[in-house]
Order: structure tokens, then C-alpha cells, then sequence
DNA sequence: CTGCCCGATACGTCCAATATATGAAACCTT
DNA sequence: AAGGTTTCATATATTGGACGTATCGGGCAG
């Protein structure tokens, strides 16, 4: 049995007239008469029947009618279903990000208008530390993830750089420092630092103790924390200063004050980390609408803290 | 589009392997891998990635792949269908009775073993008198139905005799004529009758008529009544006699004396009414189970004040 | 580098779906 | 009652497409 049998049943009991039929299927009559034929010798079992003008359903065929339209709507939709998912218009998308991710505009932004734009796309977010979402990317847990820079090249993964973001020194309200408007980096060179652990830390890690090594010393760490929002509840609570991408402004503006770096300074790359095989219309619709959001915000706010990576 | 094709992408899909799977389906590698293109062309979507030595899905044909063998499944279960119920195992029968029909135990036995027979079969039940019984059934509102006489003959409508069934004389429970053990029709005719109207009554009505002047009198009609339960309660009421079915006794046997009837008696014949031209299996089904049953009543009890009419 | 695995491509064959022509039965018209 | 019309079935020819055979080509392994 082939489908074809099924859309010429259909117009058949539908019409209740070969002839009729078959010019509605753009055919003529015999052959139609002939499939149909087949059709129920295969089942073993009349579907319609041949009075002298009146055609007419059995039992059967008013059974195998209703089924068979049910299939031809199924089939119908199932094309579609493969096509809207070959489109990315509908499926699911893992998103990692790491955790200061949230707190800079863009990335809520993204998913917001990715959202919007996708509705059938179900999202789901996974917020962990950028080498475990490396990891997870390339085990096909998380399907693309907004991340700091990597260690090293992880081959298979693609690093896309979306924008820099300015880094500041993070004091404790009141610190002596903090009467300040902006500090060059070799004044911290006496405090203690709170900062990632390393097995942990992602690259920003190694831009931090690299950009104090440029300022003529090794920071101090004092305090270790696995996450950023940690480590501004450490430098609030005094514990000790560090050095934090600018979005975390957003959090804990008691307690801890903000201060601009003067001169060399290091910068927060925030990218997004796709698999290179990954042949998904989701994640490609997600990447290209980043890059896009990218340049528009570039366009809306050209001095905000962020610049182009790209 | 045709089943075929979803044939072959469920075979790829499941091997994820074309040599393996055209093996499976009794043919070659390049027709197979020809018919998963033209699919995906159709489609305008790829279903699978045809990496150096690994063929996978992607995301389309991971979606296209469920719905495939769901379609799959439903042709399957739709073929079922149709010859279930073109073996008449599987549908709806709608039966007709003569309200005299339920008392005669040989009905109800029928249904039950029809039921036994054919449990996926809806049955239902329509009480009524034979000509409005006669015309439902014309009227394709009523498949089949258990009948008395019909006054003459309709066209399209088959009435086959099941069995002849005795008529007895029901009398008043302290009547004169009670004290009889058997009565000649002749002893009642001075005694007034409840018998159906005529507008109602089925060719029992003539039957017992002209047994009745047969038997050299007509009958005074005393009270008339629709349905034979309503004849049988104006008698047990002292309203007059009436002649009924044998199976009758079943029903009031205080407050009514039934007599056998001497001599020359009328029959009250039980028939099967079906159309001419009803090709339907549940119909076919139930007709030849009731002619089945028959022929066994009649070695089971054979003077039990039935007869075959065949 | 060579051999092998495995899917793609090229091409010929053949069947089956279709078209054309005609038949047959039933109903309508006159 | 005869002829015409409608409508589905049958007969036969045609053709497109599904399939088979042979071969190619890329990539991985030994």
C-alpha cells in the first residue's frame, strides 16, 4: 500500500464518483478505478460499492475512510514538522552561560529576542563555570554557550568573540582606596585579592594575574571563590579587593564600590562556544542573532563599557 | 510522497547504516540511498548526515523519524480496521424487536451469543412494532430486526420465518372458560376480545382475525392496546380474552389463564427483517447465527410450542 | 601508501501506473 | 421499446520511475 492509494480512497469517498474524482486528482478514470481495485484487494475487503449510478462506502470503507484521512493529515504534518524543525522553528535549545553572564544586558537580551523571534523553540539554560560549559558543549549536553575566554583551544569547539567588556577594581565600601575616582592597577599591589580559584577560573584568570604582572607585581590572593557573584559578596565583605567585568555594577552596590582602572587595562571577552560539526538550525539562529544584537549595540551604545571584539 | 519512503527512512533511521538497511528490505544500496534523497529533496530538509563512516539524524529527521513510524503504525492499525470490520468483527448492529420479541426466550439467547461472538460489535436495541420495525429498517435506522407478519410484502425488505410459535388462549384468572384444560376457538365467541389496534397491528392481527372466522365468528373487539404487554394486563383485568404468543406465559401467570386452542389454531410465525441489499457483516453475522440457533432449538426442544417455519 | 568500507553516481532494465479506447450495464428520454 | 447518456470496468499501449549492476570517490585503518 502507498500513500497514493490513500489520497485516491479519499477522494473517491469524498466525491462518491470515480470520474469526478479522478479529474480532481488530475488523472482519468480507469486508472483510478484500477489503484482503487488494488486497493482493496490488498485489504481484502470492498470499500465501496459499484450500484448502477451510485457509488457508495461499505462499513469498511467508511472505517478505512476516517483512518485514512487521519494519515494524510498526519503525513501533512509531519512534513511540516520536519521542515519547521530543518528551519529551527521549532525544536529545543541548550543554552550555557557562565555565571556573571546574566548580569550584563546582552545576554538576557539575546535570549529574549531569540524567544520572541522562535516561540517553538523550548529554551533551557544551564549557568556554570566556562571550561565545565566547554565540556558540556563538546558532550553534547549544552548546545551553545556564552563563555570567557578558554585556557587553551579546545579543538572541535568554536570561540566565537562577541564584545570586551571593561574590567574594574572592586574595593569594599569605604576602603581607603575607594576615596579614588580611578586607580591605576600597581596600587593594589598591597591588597589582598579575592579571585577565582584556578581549577575553576576560566582565562579572564590568567588576563587578571597577567595585567597586575604588567603593573609590576603578583596579586596576593587572599580569598578563592568558584563564582563572581561570590566574589563580590567577599570583597563587601571586606575581605579583600578584586578584579571584576563591569556588568557586575549591577549587583551589590552597597557594600562594594566600583572604581575605573587608569591605563593598561585587562578586558572581560564574553563569547559564544558552539560545537564546529554542529549542523543545527537552532544554534545557528541563536550565533547569528548574537552577532547581530552585537552590532546593534555597538550602534546604540558606543561608550559603554563594551567594545566590538570582532 | 508515498509509504515507501517512509518504509526506507525508518529502516535507515534505525540501522544508520543504507547497505544494512537495503539488506533489510530485500534490495540494493543505490535505489535505497536514491529514495532517502528524493525524501529529503521533498522535504527540503536533510534527514540524515552522511559523515565519512557514520550515518546519523539530524535534528529534522530525529522529528520526522518519531512521526514516521507513528504514520507507519496507524496504516497498520487502519488495514486492521478495515477487515475487522469487513469480517463483521468489529462495528455496530442496530436491532430491532417486537415488543413480544424479549419473552420468547430464543432472542435474548441470540443477542447474548452474538455478543459472546463479536465483542468488539456496539450493539443496540430498538422495541417497536413490526411495521414501524419494517419501515426503520428501509429506512437504514435499523439494521435488522425480530418481527411478526407484516401485512404484505415490501419491496427491498427481506422478512425470512425463524419459527412458528403456538397461540394460546388467555383468559381472565377465574373465567368460566378457565376451567377448561384446552379450548375450541368457537367457545369464545361471545366473549369480548383485546386485541392491537389495527393501525399498529402487524399480519398477527389478521392471522388471529381469521382463525377466528375460521372458526365461524368475528370477534368482538372490546379493548384495543399497541403493545402485546398492554393486552395481556387489560386481560389479567378482566377487559375481555385475547389470543396471544405461547411465550406469553412467561408474563403475569397470576391474574391470566392461558389455554392451548383446539383444533384448527393460528401461529404467531417469529421472523428475521433485513434489507435486500445490505452487504453489511454484522448483519450477515447475526442473520446466519439466528438461523444456526434455530435449527439447534429445534433439536434441543422440539415440542416445546415452536416450530420451524424453515 | 594501499586497501577497504560505504555512500554517491551513472546507466540500463523492467514493471507498474497511467492514458486511450472500448465495453457493459443501468437509467432516462422520447 | 429503442436509442441515448451516464458511469464504472476492461483491454491494450505507453512511459516514467523504481530498481539493479557497475563504478566512483572520500576517508579511515593498517
Amino acid at each position: 500500500m502507498e500513500l497514493r492509494h490513500l489520497r485516491y480512497f479519499v477522494a473517491v469517498a469524498e466525491e462518491l464518483h470515480f470520474t469526478r474524482a479522478a479529474k480532481r486528482l488530475g488523472m482519468e478514470q480507469p486508472p483510478l478505478s484500477q489503484q482503487i481495485r488494488a486497493l482493496e484487494r490488498e485489504l481484502g475487503a470492498d470499500l465501496f460499492r459499484r450500484q448502477a449510478r451510485a457509488v457508495s462506502l461499505t462499513d469498511a470503507g467508511r472505517a478505512f475512510f476516517d483512518d485514512a484521512r487521519q494519515i494524510l493529515a498526519s503525513v501533512q504534518r509531519a512534513t511540516d514538522h520536519a521542515q519547521r524543525v530543518a528551519r529551527g522553528d521549532l525544536g529545543r535549545i541548550r543554552v550555557g552561560m557562565i555565571n556573571s553572564a546574566p548580569f550584563h544586558p546582552f545576554v538576557p537580551r539575546v535570549l529574549r529576542e531569540f524567544g520572541g523571534k522562535f516561540p517553538d523553540v523550548a529554551l533551557s539554560l544551564d549557568e556554570n563555570s566556562t571550561p565545565v560549559l566547554a565540556a558540556a558543549v563538546l558532550k553534547e549536553t549544552v548546545d551553545v554557550a556564552f563563555v570567557r575566554p578558554l585556557l587553551g583551544a579546545e579543538p572541535g569547539l568554536i570561540t566565537e568573540a562577541l564584545f570586551d567588556e571593561d574590567i574594574l577594581i572592586a574595593l569594599p565600601q569605604g576602603h581607603r582606596l575607594a576615596r579614588e575616582k580611578s586607580l591605576r592597577l600597581s596600587r593594589l599591589k598591597a591588597e589582598p585579592f579575592v579571585l577565582f580559584s584556578r581549577p575553576f577560573g576560566s582565562g579572564l584568570y590568567d588576563e587578571i594575574i597577567n595585567a597586575c604582572r604588567r603593573a609590576g607585581f603578583s596579586p596576593r590572593i587572599g580569598q578563592e571563590a568558584s563564582q563572581i557573584t561570590s566574589i563580590v559578596n567577599l570583597v563587601a565583605a571586606g575581605l579583600g579587593v578584586s578584579l571584576v567585568p563591569a556588568s557586575m555594577q549591577q549587583v551589590h552596590s552597597v557594600g562594594v564600590a566600583y572604581r575605573p582602572i587608569l591605563g593598561d587595562a585587562p578586558k572581560a571577552r564574553m563569547s559564544l562556544a558552539y560545537r564546529a560539526d554542529d549542523a543545527s538550525a537552532t544554534v545557528h539562529n541563536l550565533v547569528t542573532l548574537a552577532r547581530a544584537m552585537v552590532d546593534t549595540m555597538a550602534l546604540a551604545h558606543p561608550r559603554d563599557g563594551s567594545t566590538l571584539a570582532r
